[in-house]
DNA sequence: GGACACAGCTGATCCAGATCAGGGAGCCCG
DNA sequence: CGGGCTCCCTGATCTGGATCAGCTGTGTCC
């Protein structure tokens, strides 16, 4: 079934002392030498929340933050619409990863979020979990580390790149992230239009669609719709090299 | 004395129950509540280094990571290079700001930084600072706040703006950061070349000489190589409303 | 003072990717 | 089943900013 598991990434279930396995939390909880009553002072704070339906929005800019969450399932997609009414997507957050960092300095929310398919949440209370974390010695590191992490992140897009760098940084990073949470890294379903990656990566739809063209012709990927396949994942990682910086 | 102070802008000295004014540990000090006991923890951790000379390294990406610190007086640029040997600014940080955050992550330099004058720095060892922060509940939610102040910030450059937009925002940034620390906001000197802030706003540094030279046609601003005055901040500010979203 | 290096400016040309235009394929709904 | 979506693809043209080339002004070192 794993052909099955790869076209529909989903996280497990955790119970009562065990987080999802895929969340980026549960790193604070493979930590030994907490009692049982710490971690459940942890899991008692989560709370699952959706399904959200496609197009159905999380939050959107300028409300009030109290709470960050980690995709359960499906993609979320955050981004900010310009004066000229152009969006701009920030980024894509696939299961496992933790959406609402950015929002701890203002106290709102600085973008919208908008769920690509059907999505499922664990919500935290950032302010508990604050809390927690000040006698949680491993919480606070792993709350370091995820922002820190962020901040590495947004800093990629920055750089000057070509559109085929681009887009190879962009098809090998889904692959990565997907590979990290134990799905298929060489086969997958991507969940958004080329506009929306056009708008990701500060390129036309058009380029988009012309760069996959030219990586189909390559040989490095098989592009059929939104399904693809990484063919040749040589000749991307080298170009999403400089990229990611890796 | 404006005068001066505007053209070389410098921390002025904490003492040993009050941080440099400028400093953005300052907030974490000025709440109420603690004694001065814990104040002195975190005073005690602080380390004054420099001063570095014009071109000296800071630290260079790949170095081991145990400190963060915030710029007490001079400009510092973080860069790295990509496999063609270009440079890429990653940003500069005045007195007041503070570096080495997105490190924490990876326990390691991501980029080099460089002093672009003489450049003294308070060193803060960040385990330590995290151990406290345990502690001081007030220090941990500033240390989320300037992580997540950060991701916001690396998130401004990655859009996609033209040349006018990107100089006209980098030129406001400058002035806000100033005038938030007291200096003058409408005169100023920058410490960079048009080359290291044409790689910092992803421009050629010819493209930069060009808008400044029209923003001076405009009579939005007078720039004599370095020296920067703000004459028709409205103007800049509504061409950098979309980048700096304000 | 003279020679050299480097920062900055400006003009001419080039090009990657945007924009414009049109067409086809899958999909939902009446 | 047909009509009208939206998404995606592809070709033609345009353009903002890069690149190339050359010049000027300002240190700085001998």
């Amino acid at each position: 079934m794993s052909g099955a598991r790869a076209r529909d990434p989903i996280a497990d279930d955790g119970d009562a002392y065990k987080f999802c396995s895929t969340c980026a939390f549960s790193a604070a909880c493979l930590q030994s030498g907490y009692d049982k009553t710490q971690l459940r002072d942890l899991h008692v704070l989560v709370e699952h929340v959706g399904p959200f339906a496609e197009g159905e929005h999380l939050f959107r800019e300028g409300d009030a933050f109290n709470a960050i969450a980690a995709v359960r399932g499906g993609t979320v997609k955050t981004y900010v619409t310009d004066t000229e009414g152009r969006e701009q997507v920030q980024g894509f957050y696939l299961p496992g990863e933790i959406i609402g960092l950015s929002a701890i300095s203002q106290a709102r929310y600085p973008c919208n979020a908008i769920a690509m398919d059907p999505v499922t949440l664990c919500r935290f209370s950032f302010s508990t979990m604050a809390e927690l974390a000040t006698r949680m010695p491993g919480l606070q590191q792993q709350l370091f580390f995820l922002l820190s992490q962020d901040i590495g992140k947004a800093t990629l897009l920055a750089g000057n790149y070509t559109a085929d760098e681009r887009v190879a940084a962009f098809l090998i990073s889904i692959s990565q992230r997907y590979a990290a949470r134990g799905f298929a890294p060489d086969r997958f379903r991507l969940t958004m239009t080329r506009t929306d990656i056009g708008n990701y990566l500060r390129l036309a739809s058009e380029t988009v669609s012309r760069v996959f063209r030219r990586f189909q012709d390559e040989g490095w990927a098989r592009v059929e719709r939104r399904e693809i396949e990484l063919t040749g994942r040589p000749a991307l990682e080298l170009l999403a090299r400089n990229v990611l910086r890796t």
